[in-house]
RNA sequence: GUGACCAUAGUUUAACGGUAAAACUGCGGAUUGUGGAUCCGCUAUCGAGGGUUCAACUCCCUCUGGUCACC
């Protein structure tokens, strides 16, 4: 069995449906993946996150690194058994946290030492071989280079693992770019490298089945990164690159991937044409408002990640097919409440809970949303959990943002395969 | 009852003879390969009355309220 197959391709835009085969289980796509950074998904635990139906989640190479240590979780019999999920996982390299780190490293260059740029209060150093950094925990000294991120990985024994990268600030001049592209491109080869020769591990982590976790082949599957920044002809050269390796999925990176939807959209246009069409697509970053992700499926998209509907939540940013300006009622009243919405509040498509017109109001977050918090509390409660900094708020807030955007991602799936995708999305946007 | 001190934003506190600063709260906004983090706006005619002065939250008097000490 392949690791990806298309099930449908849409008849009007490069939108499909899809599925991805792991050792812990199918994920249809095109699928939103659920952020859980530290091996959680913050206030959530497996339990919630299989009613949510959550497909895979995500989890950190760098933070994981730093704290417990891969060899703690590895000696926990892998990331799975760790935190009690049975479904697929994704680890990030950590490139990207070398990016935030070290935003403006390239501005001053890249000669001098560690403790250079330690003074002036940054937080890696880049060269050729890898990345040396120190720790936002307690600011010791640690080095990753494309081995070690891929060894780290093997570790945690993520279904799914990406290459290192470097992720270069879109202000960076092209020379600067043109040069991390090309390094991240021998990265690139050597973390499949790298991949491919490791033959054992101390510990394996345990598979579903029982049987062990084998390093390599068909059982942890690498994805390689496209950068290049907002360069067209750099682009274009980095997904021919990324293309040409032996990688199980292509993954689009950059500042300002997900960030700035308008670029994102440009260089998914780029790099289209280029990347092969039977591997997984995956945008790093993406999935800021549900329009977001109508735009990225249209440009054939499978895969995307974002902080933004459980980070939302913990700040009461709560999603709704319909913000209020009157009263949900009224707007279900209203006859098409997503019209009502997309009309009245710049389509954004959430609500503040913390509003004080919150405070006595009866109805679910969202009503037209089925999840366990809309079906059992009202904006009041929800207002006054998060007034009085109470913890149920977080999860209850979690849930419903949650489920908001994996039942939009089941909807969009059905569009594609009803070939509806663009009507589906007219309808949001 | 006597004496001393105090009264400034919802709260706790600044400053200054030239129309008031800050923290927290409150009311809004931001949030993108995660810090339950953070950031940004907005909100006061200074207990009441009178006096001195070009000008008083600031100095003086009275009242009201409070705190402490003594009887």
């Amino acid at each position: 069995m392949s690791f990806f197959t298309i099930t449908h391709q849409d008849k009007h835009s490069l939108a499909r449906t899809g599925v991805i085969h792991t050792a812990h289980g199918d994920i249809e796509t095109p699928v939103f993946m659920p952020v859980g950074t530290q091996a959680t998904v913050k206030s959530l635990d497996s339990a919630d996150l299989e009613n949510l139906d959550a497909q895979i989640i995500l989890a950190n190479t760098y933070h994981l690194h730093l704290r417990p240590g891969e060899d703690i979780i590895n000696d926990c019999g892998g990331l799975h058994k760790f935190m009690n999920w049975n479904r697929p996982i994704l680890t990030d390299s950590g490139g990207f946290q070398v990016f935030s780190l070290s935003k403006n490293i390239c501005k001053s260059g890249l000669s001098g030492n560690p403790d250079y740029y330690k003074d002036q209060g940054k937080l890696a150093l880049i060269d050729d071989e890898g990345v040396t950094f120190t720790s936002h925990l307690d600011g010791s000294t640690h080095r990753f280079t494309p081995e070690s991120a891929i060894e780290i990985q093997h570790k945690l024994g993520a279904d799914i693992i990406m290459a290192f990268d470097e992720c270069t600030p879109d202000d960076a001049d092209e020379k600067y770019t043109r040069e991390a592209m090309e390094r991240t491109h021998k990265w690139a080869e050597r973390c499949l490298t790298y991949h491919k020769n490791i033959k054992t591990l101390k510990h394996l982590p345990d598979m579903p089945d029982g049987k062990s976790w084998q390093a390599g082949k068909n059982k942890q599957f690498l994805f390689g990164i496209i950068q290049g920044a907002n360069h067209k002809e750099l682009r274009e050269e980095s997904a021919r690159a990324i293309s040409a390796m032996d990688f199980d999925g292509i993954a689009i990176g950059g500042e300002s991937v997900g960030f700035n939807m308008d670029a994102t959209k440009k260089i998914l246009d780029w790099v289209n044409p280029i990347i092969p069409k039977n591997k997984p697509h995956y945008t790093m970053g993406v999935g800021f408002s549900p329009s977001d992700l109508f735009e990225v499926v249209e440009r054939g998209v499978d895969m995307f990640d974002c902080v933004a509907p459980t980070r939302m939540a913990r700040n009461g940013a709560l999603f709704c097919h319909c913000e209020e300006r009157g009263t949900s009622d009224e707007a279900i009243q209203f006859g098409s409440p997503r019209l009502f919405e997309a009309r009245d509040n710049g389509n954004k498509h959430r609500i503040n809970i913390n509003n004080a017109k919150y405070r006595d109001d009866k109805s679910p977050i969202d009503p037209l949303c089925t999840c366990s918090t809309c079906k059992n509390y009202t904006r009041a409660y929800l207002h006054h959990l998060f007034k009085a900094e109470e913890l149920l708020a977080y999860r209850l807030a979690t849930i419903h943002n949650l489920h908001f955007f994996l039942n939009l991602m089941r909807e969009i799936r059905q569009a594609i395969k009803d070939n509806k995708f663009l009507e589906l999305k007219k309808e949001w946007i």
